[in-house]
DNA sequence: GTATAATATAAGCGATCATTTATATAAAAA
DNA sequence: TTTTTATATAAATGATCGCTTATATTATAC
């Protein structure tokens, strides 16, 4: 596996606001799934789902307590990483950000549109 | 737009390995969209789409010279940032990446079956 | 044992993404 | 002007993702 494929899995990951509020309130201190739950307000099973997604590409580890399990983060590195780029981020208009990228919806088809020649 | 937004766009932007190469290609010095073709073996609507991409969020910006449009990156700052998260995901064993995360196609469903009580 | 609480998994759905094929634009050359 | 080269866009398609609802597991308490 390259080092660019990794790094797609490793981004492909972090590219969902849930996930990254999880990663975001776990960096603080290790967390439990019912802590995780209140916080964000999502669904237990969405969390889990989300938790198992970010464990499994080994950002995080559990460790059980009783019926609790706490998850923490695996490498406090990734704290570092998201700073920097909250910096390239911020840099970047609002506008443009929000504009559709990718295959547009039908109600965007029109403004596409080429005149006719 | 919230920090946590914005990180989303930006992860998901990288999240491609042909973007990645693209980025890494142009990294080392402006590239016009034929170079990029020819380095990367894809195909020139496909370049194109993924350029069109890179540069609306921002990460790459084009001036045409004559009838080639040559891009280059917008932050060099962005290379730091690829070579840390190199480093991270260096450390992620190569087996469990490549593990399927999400949801299963269906040649999956049957591993994940849990045996009945 | 049964009941309850905490967490995980399954299956299906809707939306979005990457890609392909075909066509349009734009600049230079003939 | 016509042709050629470089690049961009359109439309359609298949695959994947995130989410929901329902159910299963696991551990404690009774």
């Amino acid at each position: 596996m390259t080092g660019v494929q990794k790094l797609q899995i490793c981004f492909q990951t972090l590219a969902d606001v849930n996930r990254l509020r999880i990663i975001k309130f776990i960096g603080e201190q290790e967390r439990s799934v019912s802590e995780i739950v209140n916080e964000t307000g999502l669904s237990q099973p969405l969390v889990s789902f989300h938790l198992r997604t970010l464990r499994n590409r080994q950002f995080l580890e559990a460790n059980r307590q009783g019926p609790f399990i706490y998850y923490k983060l695996k490498d406090k590195k990734l704290l570092d990483a998201l700073g920097l780029f909250l910096e390239i981020s911020s840099s970047i208009s609002n506008e443009t950000l929000q504009e559709p990228m990718f295959c547009c919806p039908p109600f965007w088809k029109k403004q596409f549109k080429h005149k006719k020649q």
